[in-house]
DNA sequence: GTTTACAAAATTGAATAAGATTTAATTTAT
DNA sequence: ATAAATTAAATCTTATTCAATTTTGTAAAC
């Protein structure tokens, strides 16, 4: 495989091959109970085994395989509960996300969530949904980096990739892209003006719409998934 | 070093070497700063570089290490900000503990929970700190286990060990001890009672208490190490 | 005295080999 | 057919090697 072949912002080949794994495991191309065999990677990533045990055991701490050891690897992925817990988890702590941001906000960061504003606004009218999903992720992304918090920023950019799929999925729903956008706006109207009450308010709301929708979208994936498997069988 | 002559509970040398080095991160054995030279470690521990070399990588994405490719690792550690961080978000988390504990505990982890409280109760009457610090840590570590969320209990677990060295120095501070039983008392009973809003509330109270000492107590650590400094240069 | 240049040393990155250990699968014996 | 023994497969760990990169030490140049 060439995606190695010329390593790319100085990053490790273990780094690249630990996102690489970990997007596919989320991505669904590696489904829950699936054993990844050292060996089997490293052939097929064209890389030794080296890298490959290191990233895996990367990955083991982030959650996403059992690491039995002697055994080897299982991937865990992510179930329907986890969705749920982790949407659960989240919106418990997104207040704080706006108190935080409201409170140690940078004038360039201002700047840069209204560019990142006006652009989905741009991709939502031209109806590029890629571009969206994209736009989201890194409005949400430099959000969390106001707040200043190593911690916050690790826990819930994490928690933002677990819930990658489910979350792009939930953007198509109907009428969803517009109400996100106005919910986005309110939010960084309340942080320009660093009022703290109206950021909270602003993203507890824009985050418990995030995850009704989301939850939504879950749900009918898995009923047309069960609805699939009944007419296999039938 | 004999640490890993025969290894322990069926654990890779590489989890174990993880373990240990966070350990000495945690204890303030190596500083903020101190760079991790893997030949060095391996020397140290007895082993070769291959594992060191993953529990590093481990290391870094917990956080706790700054890994600069082709230059090294540096230990990160975790700083008087950190702490302040780690201990709002806890709070801001600690709520869903309550209710999702209440909601899910099960009749033997209620029995856990009490034999638990009632050992505190029994070495705070001996006046035996140690087994306290361990008890309190299991008490929450058994709390965040009864809410079935492998979510709220890996991030919570984090937290408890990343601010370990200052959770069990506030336990020292007058009087706190008792309170603290009392506050678990309170936990212990809106759980077997399976009351929501009462478990919530109790665990809320509880971390916003135990907050306030470790903050106290990590302010008066610093005063007294500044006043060291002084006096050293005087 | 400070800076620059360059060679040497040290460290990491990655690949590979090899033996030990553990688990899983297969065969053999009763 | 079950139990025991053997074989096979995969991981774990050590060890060695080479390349790439960074750091250090030294000397020349300004």
């Amino acid at each position: 495989m060439d995606l190695f072949d010329q390593k790319k912002e100085n990053k490790s080949l273990t780094s690249l091959i630990f996102e690489k794994i970990r997007e596919d495991i989320l991505n669904g191309r590696y489904a829950t109970g699936d054993k990844l065999v050292e060996i089997k990677l490293a052939d097929e990533l064209g890389v030794s085994r080296t890298p490959v045990r290191e990233a895996l055991k990367q990955l083991e701490l982030d959650g996403l395989v059992d690491n039995i050891p002697n055994r080897g690897v299982v991937v865990k992925g992510i179930s329907k509960k986890d969705i749920d817990d982790i949407l659960a988890i989240r919106l418990s702590i997104e207040g704080l996300v706006g108190q935080w941001s409201a409170e140690r906000i940078l004038d360039h960061e201002i700047k840069e969530l209204e560019e990142i504003y006006d652009l989905m606004e741009f991709y939502s009218q031209k109806g590029d949904v890629d571009k969206i999903f994209e736009l989201n992720t890194k409005f949400h992304e430099t959000l969390y980096q106001t707040t200043k918090s190593r911690y916050l920023e690790g826990v819930l950019n994490d928690f933002q990739l677990f819930i990658k799929t489910a979350r792009n999925s939930s953007l198509k729903s109907e009428g969803r892209i517009q109400s996100a956008l106005e919910e986005h706006r309110q939010i960084v109207a309340a942080l320009k003006n660093h009022d703290v009450e109206a950021a909270r308010n602003a993203l507890v709301n824009h985050i418990a719409n995030s995850n009704i929708n989301i939850k939504n979208i879950v749900q009918l994936e898995e009923e047309k998934l069960k609805a699939e498997m009944t007419e296999m069988t039938d």
